[in-house]
DNA sequence: GTTAAGTCCATACC
DNA sequence: ACAGGTATGGACTTAAC
């Protein structure tokens, strides 16, 4: 038999002492099918160069009689061959071991103890991994499958379980060219009494998918048509996994749902004697834990779509944090509804029926950025060869890492092992290495500016430079010569494995970007930015502590060749008479002078000339102005802190206060307003009028509460902190009101009049929470988030707002 | 007891 | 444990007088 078949979740099982992959996934009818295929298990020893032919032999004699024995399984090595490989570049000879079952290849190897052999690989890849890479079914691709239809006896009652429409035994697969594949999508959200796992009862669940709303109660009845009523929690939970079989989803989203939904799903089901049998195959979610805990269903990929956001998609967010509310709105330009959360037995009557809406608006947005944002994952998922699954908690690092392994093979190599505890700990207590450079602004206002950076900087530099473990090297002929701290450090200048891939990335971006501005498609855009988003891991992952081609050398060398790039790049402009006025690690701000546009773009040219490798600078944009400022301290220019308008009168604001979430709105409002005028004038008229009302109103009292509250993260636990700050404070008084406070939530908090301000003198005695009685501290937000907001702005033009703050203390609140 | 330097902490830039 | 270094600046803590 043969079919079409698009693989999307990756098991397996073993049966009489071998693994089998099973494999679920789609045919081009949208039927769900199960297919099972197994390979060879094997890994490397590496030998000593020049061991001769008479000891080699001896050695897979040896290898091949090693039989391991534990409480579940006898394992044995099959045969072995002999090959020649690449180990980080370099020709070796090596045993391929197969072995009767992975599980076992680390208790083998370890077996591998002849002087002869000087390393051990590829034994820690996990059987899905491998899989992959010997038979090349990829993730999210299409393919012929041609095979036997299983029945319910082959494996023993493996198949029989299953719930889907067919399940075959791979006899061959062949890639084909399809492209399409749109997963049925399925999200779920509920709401419970309590904030700790189980603590609580279950109150209502939310499901959303194509044509499919629901919210599942038992608290409440309604006469909506998307409510259903049940006669208890035990009750509602069954038919939640009623419906997501009906439904059949190949994806079951949630946000948050890896440290929250899930675990609480199946705690109160646990906790009422039943079964969450959710898995294709009836079983229950299971959680491993590493740093975080992940929830898997076993033929569904479960995703929790806030972990992919966070690891991808951050970085390119405006949103302060990553709640539900905050990325949708700005992904999908639609908000949370609004509900108050409070427990069940104080929602009155007629509140229900917005409870139900609240509750099924969660599930309708996780479903909406899910459609939105699965072309990236799916671009991304198929360029480095893991799991759906994986790669949807995956770090960009991680990714990166995939990527290589999942590509070693073209060029002969054999995997770098994962690095070990103690491996780990020496890493992670070397020095620091020395970074990018920054460039010291003179503060002032400055016109017609110009901005150029470079593409995807560190990451050509990596290929440009050849900068990777492989190519590391003592030689110093043919070669480029880095620096790791005051040593020198050197590259061979042949291509190595981890350049070559990263190149190829880069050139796919630079390729689908112009695609893209040829013809502008959703297609397009996607896969550009998930190559962008790959390339960009690349740099960091060198000095990754757990990166498997951890190479601290090559991390510190490329942020080397960077500096002496842009150094080289500002030194250009200002001999050409232009002036720089700024540049940060990739980029660099100057003034026109006497220059025109058109020679400016000549001037961009003649530096990519002479360019090394496929580095390349780029034209960021022209402004009409721009602002730089000194230090709080001090009379230098402030690193990291402009602000510009361009020739759309579009304003682009870097480090300043209005782009710092733990600042007040007003102070943020004000010195955005501020710089907003001072951009569009070219002068501090306007804005100096403007503070001065707003000076005015806060000493009237005539700002609301909600302008003068500070948000500041957790970032541990309350008694962890050595230094205690107001948000400390602020937590504390969260936690003894009784309320749900954890690590990573935004605190809020005002400062506030105290009676005596001799007694009181420290900021945090006069924290009070938002709903506390209380007056805002007047003093405290003139001196400590106004005045400083805005005070080095005004002192380009050689103006005190200080003095002038003072000075209208002491005149009557009706002159102003 | 006051003040300045040092440390902790959060958050931004790239 | 789950990319890197550079930088600002507030508030607390501690050392020095």
């Amino acid at each position: 038999m043969q079919i079409q078949f698009i693989p999307i979740d990756y098991d397996y099982f073993d049966w009489q002492e071998k693994n089998y992959a099973k494999i679920i996934g789609r045919d081009d009818k949208g039927k769900r099918i199960c297919i099972i295929d197994s390979f060879e298990p094997y890994f490397w020893a590496v030998l000593k160069p020049k061991t001769c032919d008479l000891k080699i032999k001896q050695i897979r004699e040896k290898i091949e009689k090693i039989e391991v024995n534990d409480k579940l399984r006898k394992s044995r090595v099959i045969r072995t061959e002999l090959h020649d490989k690449k180990f980080l570049g370099q020709d070796v000879n090596a045993i391929k071991i197969f072995i009767t079952n992975y599980k076992d290849a680390h208790s083998i190897a370890d077996e591998i103890g002849m002087k002869e052999v000087n390393k051990r690989r590829g034994y820690d890849l996990g059987y899905i991994t491998q899989y992959i890479i010997e038979k090349k079914l990829k993730p999210l691709n299409w393919y012929k499958i041609e095979g036997e239809v299983l029945t319910d006896n082959d494996f023993g009652n493996i198949i029989n379980s299953l719930d889907v429409d067919l399940c075959l035994k791979v006899n061959k697969i062949t890639e084909t060219e399809k492209q399409e594949f749109k997963p049925k999508i399925l999200a779920y959200d509920i709401e419970a009494d309590e904030f700790e796992i189980g603590k609580g009862e279950i109150v209502m669940i939310s499901l959303v998918g194509e044509n499919f709303r629901k919210v599942l109660t038992w608290k409440h009845c309604s006469d909506q048509n998307f409510v259903e009523c049940f006669k208890d929690e035990a009750d509602m939970l069954e038919a939640f996994v009623k419906y997501v079989k009906q439904y059949s989803p190949d994806i079951l989203v949630g946000y948050f749902s890896d440290g929250f939904d899930l675990p609480y799903l199946r705690a109160r089901a646990e906790k009422k004697s039943m079964k969450l049998n959710l898995g294709i195959d009836n079983s229950q979610p299971s959680f491993s834990r590493g740093r975080l805990l992940t929830g898997k269903i076993k033929g569904i990929v479960h995703i929790d779509l806030l972990r992919f956001i966070q690891n991808a998609y951050s970085q390119y967010l405006q949103s302060e944090t990553l709640s539900l509310n905050e990325v949708s709105n700005e992904l999908l330009g639609e908000k949370k509804h609004e509900w108050e959360h409070k427990h069940s037995a104080k929602v009155k009557k007629h509140e229900w029926e917005d409870y139900f809406d609240y509750n099924l608006q969660d599930s309708a947005l996780t479903y909406k950025l899910t459609e939105k944002l699965f072309p990236d994952l799916m671009e991304i998922t198929k360029i480095v060869g893991e799991p759906l699954f994986n790669v949807s908690r995956s770090t960009m690092a991680g990714d990166f890492e995939d990527l290589v392994i999942h590509n070693l093979e073209r060029f002969n190599e054999i995997p770098e092992k994962r690095p070990m505890r103690d491996e780990i700990g020496k890493r992670m207590q070397r020095e620091k290495y020395e970074g990018a450079f920054v460039f010291q602004p003179v503060p002032g206002l400055y016109e017609n500016i110009s901005f150029f950076d470079f593409t995807s900087m560190y990451a050509s530099v990596i290929v440009s430079y050849n900068l990777s473990l492989s190519t590391l090297t003592k030689d110093k002929k043919n070669v480029y010569q880095g620096e790791l701290g005051n040593k020198k450090v050197y590259f061979l200048k042949k291509p190595g494995f981890f350049p070559i891939l990263l190149g190829e990335i880069i050139e796919k971006r630079k390729q689908y970007k112009e695609e893209y501005k040829k013809n502008p498609n959703p297609i397009t855009k996607v896969r550009s930015n998930a190559y962008k988003l790959i390339a960009n891991a690349a740099y960091g992952y060198q000095g990754f502590f757990g990166a498997r081609y951890y190479c601290l050398e090559a991390a510190a060398s490329t942020a080397y060749f960077a500096r002496q790039n842009i150094k080289q790049v500002i030194d250009k402009i200002n001999k050409e008479e232009y002036q720089v006025v700024y540049s940060d690690t990739d980029s660099v701000a100057f003034k026109l002078n006497a220059h025109t546009k058109p020679q400016t773009l000549e001037l961009l040219k003649e530096i990519n000339k002479n360019l090394p490798g496929i580095m390349e600078l780029d034209l960021e944009d022209f402004y009409k102005r721009g602002i730089w400022v000194t230090k709080r301290t001090g009379e230098f220019g402030a690193k990291k802190k402009y602000a510009l308008i361009n020739e759309e009168n579009k304003i682009k604001i870097r480090g300043f206060e209005t782009v710092r979430r733990d600042w007040c709105n007003l102070a943020r409002e004000t010195q955005n307003k501020v710089l907003h005028l001072i951009l569009n004038d070219g002068n501090e008229q306007k804005a100096l009028e403007y503070v001065k009302n707003v000076i005015r109103k806060i000493k009237n009292r005539e700002i609301e509460i909600k302008e003068v509250l500070i948000r500041t993260q957790l970032k541990k636990s309350i008694d962890e902190y050595k230094a205690i700050t107001p948000h400390v404070i602020a937590a504390r008084k969260i936690k003894e009101a009784g309320k749900p406070i954890d690590i990573g939530m935004l605190v809020e908090y005002f400062i506030a009049e105290v009676r005596s301000e001799k007694e009181k003198k420290l900021v945090r005695e006069k924290v009070k929470l938002p709903d506390e009685k209380g007056e805002y501290n007047i003093n405290y937000y003139l001196n400590n988030q106004i005045l400083p907001a805005v005070e080095n702005i005004f002192e380009v033009f050689n103006i005190n707002i200080k003095e002038i703050a003072d000075g209208s203390k002491q005149k009557k609140l009706g002159e102003f």
